[in-house]
DNA sequence: AGATATACTCGGCCGC
DNA sequence: TGCGGCCGAGTATATC
């Protein structure tokens, strides 16, 4: 499931890719992938001629700059973007196919169908959805220990969900979250307003800091996730409580719990991180 | 009316 | 082999 992390380096990857590729005609096999315009044949025609200059990313949102309008992609549990040959045999699962003008395509791969694609005019891409709600990025000097605290102490869920809620923060999901809470010795069920300005203190630096580290291995791969050069990220073996379930916490020996929060597994060490 | 909870999208995968 | 239930990001809708 792509986070901040695999979005940017994704975007790194592929801005190489596609850059300066004038698109000749868009493919759409599964519609409701395609958010705004609704219709994906207004969609097919808004994208025919144009060329992409730049690729931007905001929260786990990918923005493909064209000439006049920019396509917003979302990858949600298992999107997947490629480049390939136009003769190239068509992977299953692939949903959106751009045409390029020099016989490449980048192609958009979904086993969930989950991911979502809008246009919107340049300018006006922070003016609705689904942008226009977003909190500040972890790297944006907006994004600071009062921030959160402030967000934190208004809210009686738990800090957990809060901060999966991409209005207070963006860019963090369930791996990073788990991850950043651990660090923080912070259990995921308190409540955000019984946590202290301390708490809050420690737990932005430990979001701001995995999230960083994460840039820097490339990411995490989790299942089927793989870059769009076939490469796998190297934050996986950093992981202290992802999917360690049954396992001895480094830090404390004490085996790792699996649970439910908000409907979301949720994997956290007991000692480490104590109600 | 603002905060919070639930429904919804989907197919692979698990257990029975 | 068949089938119901589960999983999950973020938006839309319902409920408190």
């Amino acid at each position: 499931m792509p986070e901040l992390p695999e979005v940017e380096t994704i975007k790194k990857t592929l801005q190489h890719l596609v850059t300066e590729k004038t698109i000749k005609e868009t493919d759409v096999f599964w519609g409701n992938i395609i958010q705004r315009p609704k219709d994906p044949e207004e969609f097919k025609m808004l994208l025919k001629g144009q060329t992409i200059h730049e690729l931007k990313r905001r929260g786990k949102f990918l923005l493909f700059y064209l000439d006049t309008h920019v396509m917003i992609s979302h990858l949600r549990m298992e999107g997947k973007y490629g480049v390939f040959q136009s003769g190239d045999e068509i992977a299953k699962h692939t949903h959106v196919i751009f045409r390029f003008t020099d016989g490449t395509e980048l192609r958009y791969q979904d086993v969930r169908k989950f991911g979502t694609m809008h246009i919107y005019p340049i300018g006006e891409e922070f003016k609705g959805a689904p942008l226009d709600q977003l909190g500040p990025e972890p790297f944006d000097p907006l994004f600071t220990p009062d921030h959160l605290y402030n967000k934190l102490k208004k809210t009686s869920r738990h800090v957990k969900t809060a901060l999966l809620d991409q209005m207070i923060v963006t860019g963090l999901g369930n791996i990073y979250v788990d991850e950043a809470l651990h660090r923080s010795s912070i259990h995921p069920e308190r409540k955000g307003k019984d946590i202290t300005k301390s708490d809050a203190v420690r737990l932005h630096g430990e979001i701001v800091s995995t999230l960083q580290e994460a840039v820097e291995q490339g990411g995490t791969t989790i299942r089927s996730y793989v870059n769009t050069q076939g490469q796998i990220g190297m934050f996986q073996q950093r992981l202290k409580v992802y999917g360690r379930q049954d396992e001895a916490c480094e830090r404390c020996g004490t085996v790792i719990s699996k649970t439910k929060v908000g409907g979301r597994g949720t994997h956290f060490c007991s000692q480490c991180q104590p109600e």
